[in-house]
DNA sequence: GCGGTGCATTGGTCAGACCAATGTTCGGTG
DNA sequence: CACCGAACATTGGTCTGACCAATGCACCGC
């Protein structure tokens, strides 16, 4: 344990509360710091001290910075966790059940813990981050909606007021995306599905913001369910298109796990 | 692939060299470091360049330095600089309970889900777990312990035939465990916890041996509740510890920071 | 010989300056 | 009008020199 608590080494301070605004989520993957000089200010401490705080996150892998250009977040723990699986979704197919599964659970617990612990800025995050996915849908933008989608959940994970859950949710929320992007090309399938989409998102926010566990909990995970349900006709649609045009270039097949 | 090669830090070029002069064997551990004037002059390089240089290697545990004192090389050349959440749990430690309770969450659906799907083969295998950590117990050797234990609970999430789960759980176990032994060596503590955590064992066991979800999910809960709370108390009388016997020739311990 | 005091050593921090890479803006050119 | 290049602002990278604070040892008085 911490033997010296009698030099609190300032650099090491800031590293903390650093490495505390990533976790805890005000500091995502990507982000870009802020300058060097203004952080500095806002700590209270000399350029310096700061860089050096700055190389010991970068050590670890945390941030990355580049001469002239910022010194960004880098996503090393949703990484670490997760990048095995990305292939992986690929080539078993029967492994987006497990996830969708899982993720059945994950929501359901990160709404209701927001819907419990969701402070009043908390909530103005997610009010916004449920305005931007509800223009989204409205504007058609695949790509927009898909971002704005993973925002809103991302929202309700740090809501929920825990790390690991928080990161995770983000994570398999953004996993899923790429492989949906990756497979399906673009989904958009389902007609009458944006308006259903829009009326469950609608639902978990209006439970966040009362603060309605149970009752946030189980919208949910219907969202969920329902994207698992449309999921599902999809690829099956999908699949019968593609047994009939005899695949043209596509490259390879599901490959054999043996 | 690193792209700037162009931007070689000075700092990195140091961390590098002083890295390699303690793998190479030139500084061993325990051996002080040369004052921060003198390397900085023999690196030719400015004092704050060389200790960021060292900050990167104390981040990593390979060095640590007392103010007044001088700066050592530690013997952790096997302790974690892996796996960002590791030292991030030991270094965070309100993240130890965000991880809790994320586990009581996920223990519990991989009960009741093993409850429901096991087959008999993963019953076979989940009973073989059962007896070698009751064993285990018994012997009282510590590192068996831990070692049945996560190969138990390995053996649920299995059970739960959902792949996500199962890896995250091992996982997330082996995470605490390593943490709980780097911070509080041992943790036999708590006399009375044996037999309750054996019975708890139980509990879950037969609950998913008979099928029976809700009763598995809630007894696994029960047992992460008591984990949690024999751990809270044994960091407790810990840190007691800590401030009651005033450090004797305790030589330093691998965390760095504050 | 013992214990306390003071000073040299050494890490910790700061301020301000300059360099170098990057990104942006704006004016010139085809 | 579009495109390209040069000047400029921004931002990380490094240095110098100074002062503070903890440590440890030598010296001094008892």
């Amino acid at each position: 344990m911490p033997n010296k608590l009698q030099v609190p080494r300032i650099s090491d301070a800031v590293a903390a509360s650093l490495e505390g605004r990533i976790l805890e989520g005000s500091l995502k993957a990507g982000d870009r710091l802020p300058p060097e000089r203004e952080l500095a200010a806002e700590f209270g401490v000399s350029r310096p001290s700061l860089r050096e705080a700055i190389q010991k996150l970068a050590s670890k892998g945390m941030l990355q910075s580049r001469q002239g250009g910022g010194t960004y977040v880098t996503d090393s723990l949703n990484s670490s966790f997760f990048d095995p699986w990305r292939d992986m979704l690929g080539n078993h197919p029967n492994l987006r059940e497990d996830m969708l599964e899982f993720r059945h659970m994950l929501e359901g617990q990160a709404a209701a813990w927001a819907a419990e612990r969701a402070t009043e800025a908390d909530l103005v995050r997610l009010e916004h981050a449920f305005n931007r996915l509800n223009e989204a849908f409205a504007s058609g933008d695949t790509e927009l909606r898909s971002e704005a989608d993973i925002a809103f959940h991302q929202a309700i994970g740090d809501a929920a007021h825990n790390a690991l859950l928080g990161h995770m949710s983000a994570a398999l929320l953004r996993l899923m995306h790429d492989n949906i992007r990756l497979n399906l090309g673009e989904l958009r399938a389902i007609p009458a599905a944006d308006s259903l989409l829009i009326s469950q998102h609608t639902a978990i926010y209006n439970a966040i913001r009362d603060h309605k566990p149970q009752v946030a909990s189980t919208a949910a995970k219907t969202h969920i369910d329902f994207v698992r349900e449309t999921l599902a006709q999809s690829l099956r649609s999908a699949a019968r298109r593609e047994t009939a045009e005899r695949r043209l270039s596509t490259e390879f097949s599901p490959t054999s796990s043996s």
